[in-house]
DNA sequence: ATTGGCAGTCTCGATCCGCGAGTGCTAACT
DNA sequence: AGTTAGCACTCGCGGATCGAGACTGCCAAT
């Protein structure tokens, strides 16, 4: 890593220029054209010492010798940080956002779905959305359905109507009314505590006989050991955007960003890292540990569902992407979903 | 369309040969291979001769006039209907596929994306799954939960433990209390039905209070319908193996395709269409109704889950694939997926 | 510090060319 | 009549060549 060079106002705005420029045309920037578009006051000359001394310091790139400026991964950082206007989604954007959020079905799932739609709409890339850490959502309501004596289906229904299954294997018989009769138990005394605290609230079931003691501990612990191996799951959509954009027409990049996508881990411990109270992150080219990402940008920041529960949205595109509008939108887009999630009813 | 013109013996044998060569080569195939590899009886020169009479019919087609000869969708469709030789799946094929399945989850979603996962996989396609038709299924289990006192959560167990959830609003308030009554009521007399014939029921479900009553109505419509309209979800998988395929180089093929595969709504419409009692169905190139798919070939076949739930699952891969092959992976992965379907309980 | 001028560098697209693969045709052969 | 050898011809592909254009870096003048 280069040491932090400070750059003069002049330079500053020169490199403005050109991400500005290659954002919009997708060519190197040379310096006539900078000269004529951006600083009629200065001639192509002086902005050519200016040139060399960003391309010295690692903030621009020459592809080849006799060719304009683009920026680096370090000059896209700079800008983002410093030098970027702060923009606001057009009407027409607010517009389309808000019609497709109406017409989104009244479930998390459904709402989440739609939101890596619309996302990847008005952002022009792939859209990615962790669902709600589960283990800090508040349970709704349980429900025990008998399949064979020995097995039961366990129903969570958390915050938002988040319905969680799993299939328990019990060590005797157990017949639909006992279940029935623990269900009703288990929401009087479960409602509204998260799968993390029931874990620990154990003792406070009351007393009861030990053979169906000894159930409910298998139902609980299995409850709270499955959620919390379960691995997060992530959501995209868009990835035909990305198709139109020069930078992928070889196919070699993509490759690698579909497996990314497609398998989905690795993707979710990069968007599990995204500080809730930040407004949106912003991580660049190589800044990515993920070698598919070497060439991608990433614009990330939260939702929220209830107050402790939280996800991911964002998008990946290429690093040359217009970063303030779509850092806009993708804002725009998390507060439209936290916003129709928090009328869902809790 | 030509007339199908009758193929003597030799000419079978001659497309045929040019088929599978192509299908591994992906060159256009010249008479001297054809005599060298396949036809050590017959000169060049005569296997020119017949390749001229299979250009002629539609069966073989030039890239350009100094070529070898490459099939045309029609003898595509020659090939599958005459002259592949069934082929089974390999040991190795057959222990991944057996060993992925013993790790799936044990409900249907988790099955059917394993489904997809290891389809994807073995065929280096991409794969494609529907979830079965829930109007078919049989009603296992209802949980009413109230969430605000004029709505109502519906939790719908199907066979498999396939989860239906949807929210219905009421026209009067109604208790927890009172939506546990009905929900057991419900599970009484709707057990083993599917959705369907529940609608047809609603007049066996006992006298009641009329306002129960009403409310009732109100709930086994708001199923039905509901259950009706909603679309088919289609999974796929495996967009990543198709990008190494040699004829998606340019990125324009893809972006037709991606669309079809991200919106879903027309590839339910194809995949629906299979037929139940079929072995597996092809549909080569251009035969396909949609545009982004006249490169492309579809492999589709059913799987089932009770005797009267089904679903489709298949592969979508370039027109030049191992079709004998892909046909007995294809089927082998959905036996597979009827089998662990079938163990999952009903 | 800035600027005009200028020579130098490099990419890109067009053009050209020769090689090799493969064909179609004809005439001879079985 | 079907098959085959021989041959002239066609065409695509890859490599080499070349000129135009776009920029640069440097230098000397302001």
């Amino acid at each position: 890593m280069l040491e932090p060079t400070p750059l003069d106002e002049r330079k500053q705005q020169i490199l403005k220029a050109v991400v500005s420029d290659y954002t919009v045309t997708g060519m190197p920037v040379g310096s006539q054209v900078l000269a004529a578009k951006y600083f009629i006051a200065l001639s192509s000359a002086t902005i050519r010492n200016e040139l060399a001394d960003l391309v010295g310091t690692g903030y621009l790139q020459q592809p080849h010798t006799s060719a304009g400026r683009i920026p680096t991964d370090r000059g896209y950082r700079y800008f983002v940080d410093f030098l970027m206007d702060a923009e606001a989604a057009s009407p027409t954007i607010r517009r389309t956002v808000k019609q497709e959020f109406e017409s989104a079905p009244r479930s998390v799932d459904g709402i989440l779905e739609k939101a890596a739609m619309v996302l990847s709409q008005v952002t022009e890339n792939v859209s990615l959305v962790t669902a709600p850490e589960v283990s800090e959502s508040r349970i709704k309501h349980i429900d025990l359905v008998s399949l064979e004596p020995q097995s039961v289906l366990i129903i969570l229904v958390l915050e938002g109507n988040l319905i969680k299954q799993q299939v328990v294997h019990l060590e005797r018989a157990t017949t639909q009314e006992d279940l029935s009769r623990m269900a009703a138990m288990l929401n009087q005394k479960v409602k509204g505590q998260t799968a993390d605290e029931l874990s620990g609230r154990l003792d406070q079931l009351g007393p009861d006989r030990a053979e169906q003691r000894r159930i409910l501990e298998r139902l609980i612990e299995s409850i709270t050991t499955h959620q919390a191996q379960r691995q997060t799951v992530v959501l995209h959509d868009g990835v035909r955007n990305l198709l139109r954009h020069p930078e992928f027409v070889e196919v070699g990049r993509l490759e690698e960003l579909m497996e990314l996508l497609e398998q989905g881990a690795q993707l979710a411990t990069i968007l599990q890292q995204v500080e809730f109270d930040k407004d949106v992150e912003i991580v660049i080219g190589r800044e990515n540990t993920s070698s598919g990402l070497r060439e991608c940008s990433l614009v990330l920041t939260t939702y929220k569902m209830a107050d402790r529960v939280r996800g991911t949205i964002g998008v990946i595109g290429p690093t040359r992407m217009h970063y303030g509008q779509v850092v806009a939108r993708v804002r725009l887009v998390s507060h439209a979903t936290s916003e129709v999630l928090a009328h869902l009813g809790n």
